[in-house]
DNA sequence: TTGAAAGCGCTAACAC
DNA sequence: GTGTTAGCGCTTTCAA
């Protein structure tokens, strides 16, 4: 501890090397050119004298700003509630954690929310952005990506692709559980969609769909739903009604899932004996559903390491590739 | 949009509204000593150039970062697993938005994010912290008052009382749920005990405690946990094994309550008819356990929210006060 | 009420 | 290999 109440300055620790600031400046920044005896005294400067650069003084001189925002767009509880939103941090923290980059976490689900966000982008307040759960034509897409940082998306909007993205295999995964439900000898499969409104309510539609086809089933069972629990039951509750032959049933969310389970348990159908379920994501609670839940694993912690490399590289001037991650299906009890 | 790709700056806002930097800056900060000409046509220039300030020149000149940290240090996954994490940074989130701070995330578990949180702090690089789920002697307590921002704790540690906190009422919300299975006509209540190195786990201990001493009944069917679910299992298992008299139990967490439940299921016991169960915490798959658990929903956003209103008093000046949430008792199946 | 100018702490271009 | 210095964009005295 030094005397002052205010932490040393470059300049101080010059003076206590006896060397310019340039050269101190050039030691920190590991630049070439410096002699390794200078080097030795300004290091040994900087931890007697705890040295530790100022960021605001920095960014304003290399105009770059050492950070990044994750945005979180969505009016969806259920994103949070699943444990994507914890593990996705978790996986782009890793990442960050490698870099001397700062993550700046901005919920942009409010109309303030967003305005802040284009206040930090527009100002240069970040070097980069990760955009995460974005609905139809939602404006920070573009807006984003008007403000001349690098954008990368989590998952993808549905009505334009973006050009750097990192997104589940939504539609391998939502065909990899039917292709099993089939294995396993179902034939009259339906499904509870996701909203069709999002890309990944497409997607896992569509995967559905693909399963059925290419073994030539019907793919006419089908109800919409919004990913809530709510509309799970709902769902499953119009399938069962319109469509009796029913013995399984892929639903697009374990939110879903949990309300199908709910109300196939209340008119009496057995799981997975008469009607076989499979839900995806795999949250937490699909251990603790009666039966334990048959589900796709989404790898939710790789696509926030990758998302967070994906945009590492941009900033650095590089031009990386899009990137869709396999999913896995955990096979339990329900199907 | 202006022809230039970079933003524009006060000087050029300076220029095209006929006045100094001085003015604009003033009016910018609504300082008084402005005509009211002026300030119009400062204002008319900024939105014709769309100007945004520059936050590292403004943190720079006026020594203020203009963030905000929220640190959580945990080796606990659990404690994602939870809403809670997401529901805190709800909190948070939506009391920063009335201000005009940004704010960091850091996950300080690991060493290297710890040191990344100190050099934060010490480089002045935000203007307060918040620290959430500290374990006992957790340096990062000391450390962060050390770097003499003001510092704001979810929940309290267990070694010492922080200036400023702000927590749930743990100790209340466990008496009530004893209490609570005291008027049921329990008598002969266990509990299964969170980790008693944290002070959340010592606290509803503590309340348990309290409710049985309060009804002079016997306090000693004890085993501990530590928050998992495999924890509670075994606790479970101990209880029942070492008080075959057992007719209720206050398990400090959900979690654990969902292992006992499923211990409880396979030795025979019928829940709550043999034994009545109450957990903590009130997360997701409470809804869901077989029986649907009654437990002590904690205010978790509103700790969010409470804690970032207090550090921002802080910043302010002001000397606040700590705080303590009540938390509320949600009748369900299992008591 | 306004303008001028000196920093804030750091980097980077240029000279030596 | 090292020193010097002019900014980066903003705020804030101090004069006027």
């Amino acid at each position: 501890m030094t005397k002052s109440d205010r932490p040393p300055t470059l300049e101080e620790v010059a003076q206590r090397a006896g060397l310019s600031t340039g050269t101190v400046s050039r030691v920190i920044n590991n630049a070439q050119h410096v002699s390794k005896k200078a080097r030795q005294a300004v290091e040994r400067a900087i931890d007697e004298l705890g040295y530790i650069p100022n960021t605001s003084a920095r960014s304003l001189a290399t105009q770059r700003r050492g950070a990044v925002v994750l945005a979180i767009s969505s009016d969806d509880p259920a994103l949070f509630a699943n444990l994507f939103f914890a593990e996705v941090i978790t996986g782009v923290n890793a990442v960050i954690e490698e870099t001397d980059l700062e993550l700046l976490l901005v919920l942009a689900a409010s109309e303030r929310g967003r305005e802040r966000l284009t206040r930090i982008l527009q100002s240069r307040g970040a070097d980069g952005v990760m955009l995460l759960a974005l609905r139809e034509n939602d404006p920070l897409s573009t807006m984003a990506e008007d403000a001349g940082v690098p954008v990368v998306h989590g998952g993808r909007p549905l009505d334009r692709t973006p050009q750097w993205y990192v997104d589940a295999d939504n539609r391998g995964g939502a065909r990899q559980a039917v292709e099993y439900l089939i294995a396993q000898g179902r034939r009259n499969i339906g499904t509870v969609t996701g909203p069709l409104d999002m890309h990944v309510g497409v997607s896992r539609y569509l995967g559905f769909r693909e399963a059925m086809a290419l073994a030539s089933l019907s793919d006419t069972r089908v109800a919409n739903g919004d990913f809530s629990e709510g509309s799970g039951a709902k769902g499953m509750a119009q399938l069962l009604d319109e469509h009796p032959d029913l013995d399984a049933v892929f639903v697009a969310s374990d939110a879903m899932a949990a309300g199908a389970l709910t109300v196939l348990r209340d008119r009496g159908h057995e799981v997975p004996g008469e009607i076989a379920v499979v839900g995806f994501n795999d949250i937490v609670t699909a251990q603790h559903t009666q039966p334990a839940l048959t589900t796709v694993r989404q790898p939710i912690e790789a696509l926030g390491q990758e998302m967070t490399r994906v945009l590492v590289r941009l900033i650095d001037g590089e031009r990386p590739t899009p990137l869709i991650l396999p999913t896995e299906l955990v096979i339990r009890d329900s199907a």
